[in-house]
DNA sequence: AACGTTTCCGCAAACGTTTGTTGTTGATAA
DNA sequence: TTATCAACAACAAACGTTTGCGGAAACGTT
């Protein structure tokens, strides 16, 4: 059981003090050239790591980022960490991955422990219960930067790291409405979330703009993939649409089965468009149309708005206001 | 900005010394109950948390555990960490989760960073490059517990929890053997994955089994997603296979929209099982078995066998050989 | 009255860094 | 010769905890 050498331990091999070590390792000025190298000789020597634990707390700082999401599903999620991990290792940080599962106390509690670990700061994609962001502030209080990405809130006091909803979904549903559909059925997402408000909303707003009133679209609200299922098919075998709308891969996976199912393999039947990563159309059978958004974009654009914030902290004073960054997105066709 | 509060804030204010509050905290016996409800009063007051890198580095402890895997895919491991997330969450660890990437090097750089960061334990899936474990060997020296699971290797010095690969193989090759198959085509992952040559193992022992030579079974590699579906086209379009089994999510995921062009909807056609975590052959319209390993119970029960370790670390000094752990696999039909 | 025992708490060192300040050289300029 | 100034390195405090040890009361026991 070998004990890591310690910047202690090359110190006093070397005869020299622990600081001109300390400064040696990271090429300060006050050391000899020479100095440094057989300083950074004998660390390589010593196989020495510095200990993250005592330099955080030295100087403040953990190098985390925290991450909260509602959950770690199989859908667009992997593709946002990845995303966000990418732009995270390039700065030396790494993630602290927490699950709210849509709870809010358990979004505090993930929270309160970004704050015991000294996270430097936060990337978050909102629970379905959370309507505000007032227990974010403490982290505002605590000088750490919050980033919010996917699932965000209305007059949101932090940056936000999103797509135009409204619009996105406002050409998606013109894309079913132009192509002829007259009964619709929308999914949606959980009905406080206001994600699933704004997508809707897009939905309706082409709707009017069609000269339709909203009796032609029957919307359906599902927080997950099961309810999805049921949801759906209880729509499509009811109204028989000849257009689906669906605001997410999880919607687009549960209506799977359920769009052969009812539509065979006759596909015009029910012209269909989904929001998608881009793996999901690929591997169920019934062609669909999507908007892409890609999660690995947003995670690097999420990402990378944190490290400026964190990079401007350092610089200067001058708070910048919240800023809203928006995801591009655009539509596929089968 | 506000400085959060520290041990010696609540000292300072309760006059007493900052090892009193310390242990009154944790409830230590010498300090008296009335004391220790005044200091736990207090630190309520003042919103009192503990400094984690504080505490780990004087415990030399981190309450943190590597999670290094492959990569972040749509595929298994979302399930996988849910399981490993929830073990540790209830025993007070937080993940610190890295990707290799299937590279040797990455893995190596996890490694290092995970001792940088002091981890208690370590949890792994390794990469498709790594034969052996000698680059974790580092890790026992530092008395850091390691379990391996899912992909493994041969001889594992740690323990490993993973599922009988071979018999399970068997079991499913021998179903579509059952079932009357004649020309298989078995698509495996990556080569020089353990993993692979298991299962495929455990095909020929079946196809042995049934008086039938290699030749009616065609092997193919494929180290992802993108690879699967060219190879797995190229197959099916070539040998017309009778039976097709596929040993991954990702495998099924790649095969289905090939399976539903070449087959059509005559399901006979081709007897598919695959190995799956459950989700995917609900979404897929082919109907297919499956060999049901849950990712979720796959990462609950690595977790709980690190847990035992590092239990078992405090307690006694015997060291206990590494162990094999399997998860139980079921096949569900169609 | 002298001597243990508890009970409760404080002192101070330690964990491994970082960093502001001070000190020692030797060289150059006056 | 003395003052000046780099250039280099050491000292020591600090970050917020934990913990071994020691000590002062308060109490009972012979």
């Amino acid at each position: 059981m070998q004990k890591r050498a310690t910047i202690k331990d090359i110190a006093v091999q070397l005869g020299v003090s622990i600081s001109t070590i300390s400064r040696g390792l990271k090429d300060h000025p006050d050391i000899s050239l020479e100095m440094r190298s057989t300083i950074k000789e004998k660390a390589k020597e010593l196989n020495y790591h510095p200990n993250h634990l005592a330099s955080g707390l030295r100087r403040r700082q953990s190098k985390f980022i925290g991450l909260i999401i509602p959950e770690i599903t199989m859908f667009f999620f992997p593709s946002v960490i990845k995303g966000i991990e990418e732009i995270a290792k390039q700065n030396g940080y790494q993630l602290l991955v927490l699950q709210s599962n849509d709870s809010i106390e358990n979004e505090k509690l993930n929270v309160q422990i970004c704050l015991d670990h000294s996270v430097d700061g936060l990337l978050i994609s909102m629970s379905n219960k959370s309507l505000n962001a007032e227990h974010l502030l403490v982290l505002k209080e605590a000088g750490i930067p919050v980033i919010l990405f996917d699932k965000s809130i209305d007059d949101s006091p932090f940056d936000e790291v999103i797509i135009d909803d409204v619009e996105v979904a406002f050409n998606a549903a013109k894309y079913l409405l132009d192509s002829g559909c007259k009964r619709i059925v929308a999914a949606l997402g959980s009905e406080n979330l206001t994600m699933s408000k704004k997508r809707g909303q897009g939905v309706k707003i082409a709707l009017k703009n069609h000269g339709m009133s909203d009796d032609c679209c029957t919307f359906i609200y599902a927080s997950n993939f099961d309810e999805g299922r049921v949801k759906i098919d209880q729509a499509l075998s009811e109204f028989k649409p000849d257009g689906l709308f669906l605001m997410s891969d999880e919607l687009i996976a549960a209506s799977s089965k359920v769009l052969s199912k009812i539509y065979g393999s006759n596909s015009n039947a029910c012209k269909v468009i989904g929001f998608s990563d881009g793996v999901l159309p690929d591997i169920i059978d019934y062609p669909i149309s999507y908007v892409h958004h890609s999660g690995f974009e947003l995670g690097k654009l999420a990402a990378n708005r944190l490290m400026k914030r964190l990079f401007l902290m350092n610089e200067t004073a001058e708070e910048e206001l919240p800023q809203r960054i928006l995801l591009p997105a655009t539509i596929f066709h089968q």
